[in-house]
DNA sequence: AAAGCTATGTACAATAGCGAACCGATAAAG
DNA sequence: CTTTATCGGTTCGCTATTGTACATAGCTTT
């Protein structure tokens, strides 16, 4: 069901002992997520849970004025759709698809009887909750204290140790809506890392040159999140 | 084991049915909080689980520079310690009393087991998880896009909820460390909405008046996560 | 009543970020 | 090859908020 390797790409799945995947391998199912694809939206019951390998999506809290800020991102260490899973069916965000790619899709319900059965996936699963928490509260703080180019500089870590490329497809105005800023606010954040020589652009193509630079750009909630991950689930994530 | 009656007085508690909450009952301590202590640190080992009465405790994250931004609170609608359900027995955040009061404390191995168990504590627990998943996603987004004001009225109206009292024993230096501000941001919003009635304060003590005045002035975030809170657990909260 | 501490009020220059608008450059579509 | 849409660069005036500093007012202690 995996892409190419019997080694599903997923963390989570990939984590899971022999039984327990044998048991939910026959119901994944392998789709392309397009970037701009939009999940699942505020209120909105959650049916299925998606496993991102090579996609990315985003977690979005939408104001009533439409003004957009991310607040988790989730890649291949992670999966979309827990409210299923704790019980409430449905959440406040908008999950949309952030870079295109590849997820193993999944009835809820399935993993949800597979959650209460107690075994390794649901310890997994806890731990990725605790590790999504801590990367969402930190935003809350980071959103408070620091600056947009510090902010910046985090996020294309953080994107780049998701889909693990150097090259990312986002453009500005993209970026302007996860960070919850004007677009040429974003702009002149990422030309002043763009005359450093740390990161180069053109029409939604950013290429990160130094990536020890980028990361004395960015905010100490980089480091934080991404050692929290790596404490709580044995991968590098931000 | 509550302090006067037999049905507990924090709400996780009270919606337990008899035989779980009598197994873990004897185990569970009557203790008191006073504002200022500290339940935990980041990155310190969590021991003990407490389920607040008229207790109220704050989730803080701590910068490098010393800055306080508020990420989450905790009134007799939840409990203080999860990252021991969930497996991580630390967190990244502080944990603070804001407001005196009790508190059942119990240690976090008897919780852990029951929740294990997969049974209503479980079920609960996992609600609650994702309600304070809310709470801290739309603080974050909440931090990037209102303006003091707008955060004061909000969080005074949450701190209200949880304590159900009008008047706060709260300073404007503390609360400009839960909001991520000065102290005289503080003093010139919360001025704004004595001059118009809506609350009066000296020296520690805040008191509500006109409730509705004071919603109209928040941020839609209040409500938003106060309906989250009452279609998760049935209860209400900011 | 005096002294001391804590909480609050206020002021002012400096700055980050906003909203809006406009323009040029590049890529895609016809 | 021309048109069109998208993306990025830039500017300008404006507002919210910061950092810092100092002043006042109200409890507490003596």
């Amino acid at each position: 069901m995996t892409s190419e390797t019997d080694r599903p790409i997923n963390k989570i799945l990939a984590a899971l002992p022999l039984d327990e995947y044998e048991r939910i391998a026959p119901d994944l199912k392998l789709v392309e997520l397009i970037a701009g694809q939009i999940i699942s939206e505020p209120q909105e019951p959650i049916k299925k849970i998606y496993f991102p390998e090579s996609a990315m999506i985003s977690l979005v809290s939408i104001m009533m004025d439409g003004s957009t800020t991310e607040i988790g991102l989730v890649g291949n260490e992670g999966a979309i759709g827990l409210p299923a899973i704790l019980g409430g069916n449905s959440t406040t965000s908008r999950a949309i698809v952030q870079i295109s790619g590849t997820a193993l899709q999944i009835s809820a319900d399935i993993i949800r009887q597979e959650f209460l059965r107690g075994n390794r996936l649901q310890q997994i699963f806890l731990l990725y909750f605790q590790a999504l928490l801590t990367q969402v509260s930190q935003s809350a703080a980071c959103n408070r204290q620091h600056n947009i180019e510090e902010r910046l500089a985090r996020w294309l870590l953080s994107v780049h140790d998701c889909i693990l490329q150097d090259e990312l497809p986002l453009t500005q105005e993209f970026i302007a809506n996860m960070l919850g800023t004007r677009r040429s606010g974003v702009t002149v954040a990422a030309g002043i890392l763009q005359q450093a020589g740390i990161i180069s652009y053109s029409r939604g193509k950013i290429k990160i040159l130094q990536h020890e630079a980028l990361e004395e750009a960015a905010c100490e909630c980089y480091r934080l999140v991404q050692n929290e991950f790596l404490r709580l689930l044995g991968s590098r994530r931000g």
